[in-house]
DNA sequence: CATCAGGGCCCTG
DNA sequence: CAGGGCCCTGAT
């Protein structure tokens, strides 16, 4: 393992997310796997960026509230960074951190409600949260396919490993990204030996669209969800699961649930249900009943709510569902 | 020891 | 549109 790259030069700047920002809340996800990328704690959070092909750091610090958010954001970088990058940088870590979506609509719509009411009283002003950036999404989502926890872990840290860096700022030393092109110019046989199996071809050819410039993330942004998802499912690898994903968690679409994955379904029949297993459209029906327009905001409200229970307590049921 | 499912997707018939 | 095959790993 190479030495840490040093990022000793630091930028700061203090943003103000649309309210209700929940800071901890939308800078940690308790239900998703851990990863050497990024580290938080109770307002403060560290992950690393590549932007521009330039190894990044960046700190959050929560220095407002629920309805008058602010954070203070430090730039880690090897170099001084030029006005151009930063003014640059700024827009996308507003868009990948969901600064702009304003949910107060819904907040003020279920804080009555017998379900949410209590989420949100608790959970006020959590959104989803790209993080990544398109191409790094779609490499999560592909190791989260047919794997057990234990398992995307270890792919993912594998290739951290073989294609990505360790950068090192404010005291924490973090795995970073890679370009799309170093795997492009990689080949199947070193993916599948770094244990991605039959996902390696997934991978290679989505970094080689990638790589050439054949996808273009701004583009996809600006345009509806029907499209995105037809463009999406196009990509070699991603099909119905990992689109699911892709809508809500990195292109903000807060509506319409269309599958659920085993694990989630089993998890989900239990909270809303009290019942072993019930059909996922009986899932889907009591989200379109009660929270239309909103489904899948609504889920991911109950859906972090028990994972981040079960940080602090055991909740013996839950651990027998989630197969480390 | 063998078998199998797991936070799916592709390909074939 | 259903079903087999695919990588790897730990459980049985």
């Amino acid at each position: 393992m190479p030495v840490a790259l040093e990022l000793r030069n630091k930028t700061t700047t203090e943003l103000e997310p649309v309210p209700p920002y929940n800071f901890d809340a939308n800078l940690h996800k308790p239900s998703h796997f851990p990863s050497s990328g990024d580290i938080w704690e109770k307002g403060m959070y560290w992950m690393t960026m590549v932007w521009n092909g330039q190894e990044l750091g960046l700190r959050f610090e929560n220095i407002g509230t629920i309805y008058k958010p602010r954070v203070r954001i430090n730039v880690y970088s090897p170099d001084k960074l030029s006005k151009e990058f930063i003014d640059n940088l700024i827009p996308e870590i507003r868009w990948r951190f969901n600064f702009e979506l304003d949910i107060s609509e819904f907040c003020d719509k279920f804080k009555s409600d017998k379900v949410l009411g209590p989420l949100i009283e608790k959970w006020e002003g959590m959104k989803p949260i790209a993080a990544s950036s398109l191409y790094e999404s779609l490499v999560i989502y592909i190791v989260l396919q047919n794997a057990t926890v234990k398992r995307t872990v270890q792919m993912m840290e594998n290739l951290y490993g073989n294609f990505g860096k360790k950068v090192k700022f404010d005291e924490k030393v973090l795995s970073s990204f890679w370009p799309p092109s170093q795997i492009a110019e990689s080949t199947e046989q070193t993916l599948r030996d770094l244990k991605l199996g039959y996902r390696a071809k997934y991978i290679l050819r989505i970094s080689e669209q990638f790589s050439k410039g054949e996808i273009d993330e701004f583009a996809l942004r600006q345009k509806g969800r029907d499209e995105i998802k037809k463009e999406m499912l196009k990509l070699y690898g991603i099909g119905p699961a990992s689109v699911e994903y892709l809508l809500f968690e990195d292109f903000y679409f807060c509506g319409s649930i269309e599958k659920i994955p085993p694990w989630e379904r089993k998890i989900m029949s239990r909270l809303l249900f009290n019942t072993e297993l019930v059909p996922s459209e009986k899932i889907v029906k009591f989200f379109r009943k009660n929270y239309a327009g909103w489904e899948k905001l609504s889920f991911h409200y109950i859906w972090e709510d028990i994972f981040w229970k079960r940080k602090y307590e055991h909740i013996e049921w839950l651990e027998n569902e989630i197969r480390l």
